[in-house]
RNA sequence: GGCGGCAUAGCCAAGUGGUAAGGCAGAGGUCUGCAAAACCUUUAUCUCCGGUUCGAAUCCGGAUGCCGCCUCCA
């Protein structure tokens, strides 16, 4: 079975071959650095790594670029607000958002270029398409004449007499529908040499700029949020295609992952943003393996609600994963206790579990990186195989010690792809964010050992004397046959 | 006005022609000294109406409700 990816432009999914083989060239559209990033800007950012991440596992080396957008209006407006420089504004949050996807641990971009840094390539990308009759200079702005473009609106499917325009729309503009390249600078605001005298790159030829000059002309996929189809990424297919008119389509899989909303509202950063959308205060409360968790639980194209409960919930079904994973470690790491003798070992079980949830999990993600379904065929796995580790009957056995370590890498495999870290599942002490360390882990065995030892003298008032104590500094006890696990509390 | 999308159990969410995955919550049970973790059982005919089909949540038409874009929001 083939990987199958849905293509905005021809709404429908559609097997996905790439222009060279084994290689994807992917571009995805970055922040606009005039605030702190939302977890509505997250989205994009953690389902196209997943999707990354997919497609390297799936074999194909790919180059993957995010831009950030560094000039644009609302930035020179926010620094007018605070009297200062743009740089100044745009310094701040990017070093914000750098330091947000590295907490969130995603992205690990071939390149991140800014549009400040782009200015000879937008320049160049913007003469081609004067030269080639597409775009034309009126008096300092440069305009992208939209009537010469036969191909606008395939994107969107909007026709260009129904879009609605501007109300005070600018003269000089041939028509009213017409985008704008290049910009020139009012007084006050920054500016960039260019031949049409000095002024700003607009919004979407940077995007056109950048793709083309990290990836070449031609991305396998384009992606970003589905709000950016129109005009952002019509316009962008425009200019690219009037650039080099003799290269082909712009782009072959256009990916468009739905919104995040707050109860019927959409998050929009330009709305103004509430404390609890601004992804770094979230990242204060939950680990980036529960924010993973609650994105990825619902398919990447359906718009996703926002709320605490979520949030929750995505805590708690991922602790079912570390849980299971805590114990396959407690017992890989246990001596061998028995053997099967003669009884049906269950290992071959194990191994036909294994091979199913690989083959689904496989399955769903090739459909259209259907990672909600993916996640599904995890939870079958881990309760078909919690339901032989668990049971009473259960005797560790080398053979079944190897599923079980096989069991481990295949969903340390499969969790890698969605960005999930599971490194600190075998250290409890590590186990969560933000520790305090009340009691280092030698207390803490120490402790379990009096316990168990309590328990064997069937001193149970001792026992949960101890078990308490270790509960009022967040430790849980799971006693196992084999033995007694612990793990700190959320 | 134009373009597009969505409607599945108490909540969330897969499923796009063959008789409804999974998670959370609830109830009952098993295991446990008691817990915890875990497992088992249990909880839906898929917004409504009509059509196509041997057969539809799934295709077509219509209705209702909701949402996004058409403003340089991911």
């Amino acid at each position: 079975m083939s990987l199958k990816v849905y293509n905005t432009i021809n709404r429908k999914k559609e097997e996905f071959v790439t222009i060279e083989d084994k290689k994807v060239r992917m571009y995805v559209c970055g922040p606009t650095v005039y605030n702190y990033i939302s977890i509505g800007n997250a989205r994009p950012i953690i389902v196209f790594s997943m999707i990354r991440n997919y497609l390297e596992h799936s074999g194909y080396s790919v180059d993957f670029v995010q831009n950030i957008t560094d000039i644009e209006d609302k930035i020179i407006r926010k620094a007018n607000e605070e009297g200062v420089d743009f740089s100044v504004i745009t310094e701040r949050y990017i070093k914000a958002f750098l330091e947000d996807i590295k907490k969130l641990d995603v992205g690990n971009f071939t390149a991140m270029p800014k549009a400040s840094e782009m200015i000879p390539e937008i320049i160049s990308i913007i003469s081609r398409i004067i030269e080639n009759g597409y775009g034309y200079e009126s008096s300092g702005d440069v305009y992208f004449d939209i009537a010469k473009f036969a191909k606008y609106g395939r994107l969107s499917g909007q026709k260009i007499e129904e879009v609605h325009s501007q109300e005070d729309d600018n003269l000089s503009k041939r028509s009213a529908t017409d985008f704008t390249l290049w910009k020139s600078a009012k007084p006050g605001e920054p500016y960039w040499e260019s031949p049409w005298g000095n002024g700003r790159p607009g919004w979407h030829i940077e995007c056109s700029a950048m793709s083309i000059k990290y990836l070449k002309y031609g991305l396998d996929i384009h992606g970003g949020g589905i709000d950016l189809i129109f005009p952002h990424h019509e316009n962008e297919i425009a200019q690219s295609e009037a650039a080099f008119p003799t290269e082909g389509d712009f782009v072959k899989y256009w990916m468009h992952n739905g919104m995040i909303e707050v109860k019927e509202e959409k998050m929009s950063k330009s709305k103004g943003l509430k404390s609890d959308w601004i992804l770094r205060n979230l990242l204060d409360r939950y680990s980036a393996n529960v924010i993973k968790m609650y994105m990825l639980s619902t398919h990447y194209r359906s718009p996703l609600e926002f709320s605490s409960d979520k949030l929750e919930e995505a805590k708690k079904a991922f602790e079912k994963i570390v849980n299971f994973l805590r114990n396959l470690k407690f017992l890989t790491d246990s001596s061998t206790a028995g053997e099967y003798n003669g009884n049906a070992d269950p290992s071959e079980k194990i191994y036909a579990y294994l091979k199913e949830f690989k083959s689904e999990f496989k399955a769903s993600m090739d459909d259209d990186f259907n990672s909600a379904k993916a996640i599904g065929d995890l939870f079958d796995f881990i309760r078909q195989v919690n339901a032989i580790i668990q049971s009473t009957e259960f005797v560790l056995s080398n053979p079944v010690k190897e599923s079980i370590k096989m069991s481990w890498l295949l969903v340390e495999e499969c969790g890698k792809i969605f960005g999930f870290d599971f490194k600190n599942v075998g250290d409890p002490a590590n186990l969560h964010r933000k520790d305090k360390v009340l009691l280092n882990n030698e207390e803490i065995e120490e402790l379990i050992e009096q316990r168990n030892f309590a328990r064997k003298s069937k001193d149970f008032i001792r026992s949960d004397e101890i078990r308490d104590r270790l509960k009022s500094f967040g430790i849980t006890l799971d006693d196992r046959k084999e033995g007694t696990l612990w793990r700190k509390e959320s």
